[in-house]
RNA sequence: GGCGCUUUCGUCUAGUGGCUAGGACACAUGCCUCUCACGCAUGGAACACGGGUUCGAUUCCCGUAGGCGCUACCA
């Protein structure tokens, strides 16, 4: 059993977009399958048609490609253990709910749910178990005939597991250790439905992880309470030597304040908490992504493989393969951790500086485009070589750099007031003098050129620079001068001067 | 309410029966400097509480409190 193949499921449910919470479990499972050379299935559990969303199936699928998680079997992967979708795999949980039946390990109750809601108004705590299950009506207090007429007549029913109370039950899982609880506080849950003849989520997750021979079960904490009724299944099934092995996750929480999680958090603070743009198909909100927010999918895979686990050193920044290769269930944190955001923007920042000029470039580019400006790559990825180690998000460069492309109209006024002195319209006149005879205006000779004069002048470096600095770009900020002037060119240099002359006399 | 999980700087976390309890984000200060950033340096900042066990507990045990989750014919 120790041996066994790696096989392990990530299985949303396509009730709407992919919570962050979600996209940290399918990155542990990914990391663990990729680090043992296992597979990675992609499962949709959508045994509840009632909550089925529209294109909520596409948007995942589309969710781990940006990210660059990738499955080797499932839905829209193809695989020899299919149908992977639960809603095409009625017929086989049919005949395990049968197993299950006929072995007396599970029963058939046709209360209705206002009987049921009747039962729980009437007793406090009221739950359907060994003490409560023989005054209700199913097949196990109803009598054959009565069944057979109950059936007969179309009655709908529900089948429910028998769960045998005063048993310890030992769930071990990768991250917590042992944990036992005793069965009698299980309820007799709700294994399969007759109205929808879908199995509930209990049923097809163990059938399925049987059948697709998973070997680890990598989830959220949230599945914690009910791992005991799946190992109680296994053992129904006969299945407890080839059960997978377990790990709970903790979960996310809220950056400030009690409770996990919610899109809410990530309205009221600043920050998306889908991988992508998500427009919902009934209500037609829409709610922001990371991918459309400008976060890098690197960086946003980084931050989240952090969020509970840690490798034991002190290196932050990691690849995808070494995430894979440090990656290791046992050193998952228990407790929950708050959402971060502001370390998840360092990492974005920390990824454009890594990743090269022309990347950046290349993902700038169209920024630049939308603003009705046309540039050169080569020059951009010049521009973009000066600027993005002061920007958190690609997009923030063009706040950061416009002044490259559109000479300003409209100088700031704290900096005229503290950069633009009486004689300044003078001084940049020389400047612009100077420049204009200069045969060679590479950023080298620039320099060297205007130092001179300057010394010779007597003058002061920063009320030059800042006085042409006001000039070209209209603020008190940005790159090295020569920087800028050498790479708008000579004339649009001098231009840009001649007119803050005119404009601050 | 019941059951389960959990608890190290504000946050993410490392770590040990004896350490000045380490790193990162954020924050503050300084340096660099033609500005703004980057960068670099420095600083403040934590073992939830109460009992044990022990020569000694942040570390092991038991309680308490806080946090989180589950308690559906949802997953």
């Amino acid at each position: 059993m120790t041996d066994r193949k790696v096989r392990v499921r990530f299985a949303p449910s396509p009730t709407g977009p992919l919570h962050i919470g979600g996209v940290r479990t399918a990155l542990y499972n990914y990391l663990f399958a990729k680090q043992h050379g296992g597979e990675f299935i992609f499962r949709i559990e959508d045994t509840d048609s009632n909550r089925f969303v529209e294109g909520a199936e596409e948007y995942i699928l589309e969710s781990f490609r940006w990210l660059g998680i990738d499955f080797d079997e499932g839905v829209s992967f193809g695989g020899n253990y299919g149908p992977y979708r639960q809603s095409e795999r009625r017929d086989i949980y049919k005949k395990y709910v049968k197993i299950l039946l006929d072995a007396g390990k599970a029963y058939m109750a046709f209360d209705t749910p206002e009987e049921l809601d009747r039962k729980r108004n009437e007793i406090e705590n009221f739950q359907y178990d060994a003490t409560t299950r023989m005054a209700m009506r199913n097949s196990l207090s109803l009598s054959a005939d009565e069944v057979e007429s109950l059936l007969q007549s179309g009655h709908q029913y529900v089948v429910r597991f028998k769960v045998e109370p005063g048993e310890k039950v030992v769930v071990n899982d990768i991250i917590r250790g042992v944990v036992t609880i005793d069965s009698s506080i299980l309820d007799d849950k709700v294994l399969y439905k007759s109205a929808d003849e879908l199995p509930t989520y209990h049923l097809a997750n163990i059938v399925d992880d049987h059948l697709m021979e998973v070997s680890h079960v990598i989830r959220g904490e949230e599945w914690l309470p009910s791992a005991p009724l799946h190992v109680l299944l296994y053992r129904a099934f006969g299945w407890q030597d080839t059960m997978p092995q377990f790990a709970h996750l903790s979960l996310l929480l809220k950056p400030e304040g009690n409770g996990k999680l919610s899109k809410r958090d990530g309205d009221r603070l600043g920050f998306p908490v889908f991988p992508l743009e998500w427009h919902d198909p009934k209500s037609g909100s829409v709610s922001s992504g990371f991918r459309e927010s400008d976060y890098l999918p690197e960086a946003v895979i980084n931050f989240l493989a952090l969020l509970g686990w840690n490798p034991g050193d002190d290196v932050e920044i990691m690849s995808m393969s070494e995430l894979v290769s440090k990656f290791d269930l046992a050193k998952c944190s228990k407790a929950g951790a708050r959402f971060d955001y502001k370390k998840m923007i360092w990492f974005n920042h920390e990824y454009i500086l890594r990743k090269s000029d022309s990347e950046i470039a290349k993902i700038f580019m169209p920024v630049v485009k939308a603003h009705g400006v046309d540039v050169a790559e080569p020059l951009l990825e010049k521009i973009v070589s000066l600027m993005k180690g002061r920007v958190n998000f690609v997009h923030e460069l063009w706040d950061a750099c416009s002044f490259y492309f559109i000479a300003p109209t409209q100088y700031d006024e704290k900096t005229v007031k503290k950069r633009w002195k009486s004689d300044s319209a003078q001084k940049m006149e020389e400047l612009a003098t100077l420049l204009q005879g200069l045969e060679d205006f590479s950023i080298e000779n620039q320099d060297k050129a205007v130092h001179a004069w300057i010394e010779e002048k007597g003058y002061g470096m920063g009320e030059i620079m800042n006085a042409f600095r006001l000039a070209l770009v209209g603020e008190g900020k940005g790159p090295q001068m020569f920087d800028i002037s050498g790479l708008i060119g000579k004339e649009e240099t001098l231009a840009r001067l001649r007119r803050a002359i005119m404009v601050l006399g």
